[in-house]
DNA sequence: CCGCCATATTGACAGGTGTCGATGCAGTCG
DNA sequence: CGACTGCATCGACACCTGTCAATATGGCGG
């Protein structure tokens, strides 16, 4: 290694590669929190949940209805309904007997966003 | 089940439940399509690897840097470009050497649509 | 035509996910 | 207080997914 014999670690010479500078790349963690809420949104049945509960008014719903509205075991909507939960997505909410879910606008913004990002300039209007 | 005594299927009484009328179920089809989408974002690499396109002119940009610069192998980048041409959401062009990846806003706008109709009413402007 | 290079495919592995039945828990009504 | 009810949790199962090393493929240059 010694011997200074044809060092070519400062000859990097980009090869020709295919000649694109790369830009910046995101951050992981930005990367980490999008890819989170779609995971959240990466299920029909999350979907259809969320598309219900935006088309309720307020965007809330009770649970009540939903297993048999969506064909699915009462567990299996549980389940989902606490992902969505976890992700931020959508707020719990007992209200006497019923349990009531609320649409987190908020997060879905962001995930929006960044789509918009992708999709077209400025942002809208 | 013959003997007619006491029929109970017409008397569904809707029990009490909460009194929420559900309104419509988004349909299957559509809900699997938007979550098949979502499904191709739901991974820090792909969301990195999106917006690295998108940021690129013209949303394209060629694969030989990309393994550096997001820390993945070559192999583990060729998968995700893979789910993510399945997917729709990017179209690949052998340009030469090289391999060229585009991003299809098209489908993004559906997915972004989608979010829209959670967030706010009619649409944008 | 042969070897090189960029990319794709294969095979294998660990880990995550959706689904359901059974069960637990916290409110409500009689 | 006791039974009922809406919902959450648990346990188990099959399936899908991300990752890499090794190997195959296909265009380019000599």
């Amino acid at each position: 290694m010694a011997r200074a014999a044809l060092d070519l670690s400062n000859l990097v010479i980009e090869a020709e590669t295919c000649a694109t500078a790369a830009p910046d790349v995101m951050p992981a963690e930005r990367a980490g929190c999008l890819a989170d809420t779609f995971k959240a949104l990466a299920d029909p049945t999350r979907v259809r949940l969320l598309a219900h509960l935006a088309a309720s008014p307020d965007g809330t719903a009770c649970a009540c209805h939903l297993p048999d509205a969506l064909g699915i075991s009462q567990p299996t909507l549980s389940h989902h309904l606490k992902k969505l939960t976890e992700a931020g997505l959508v707020t719990r909410e007992q209200r006497g007997r019923w349990a009531h879910y609320t649409v987190v606008r908020n997060v879905l913004d962001v995930a929006r966003d960044f789509l918009g990002e992708s999709t077209e300039g400025p942002r809208c209007c």
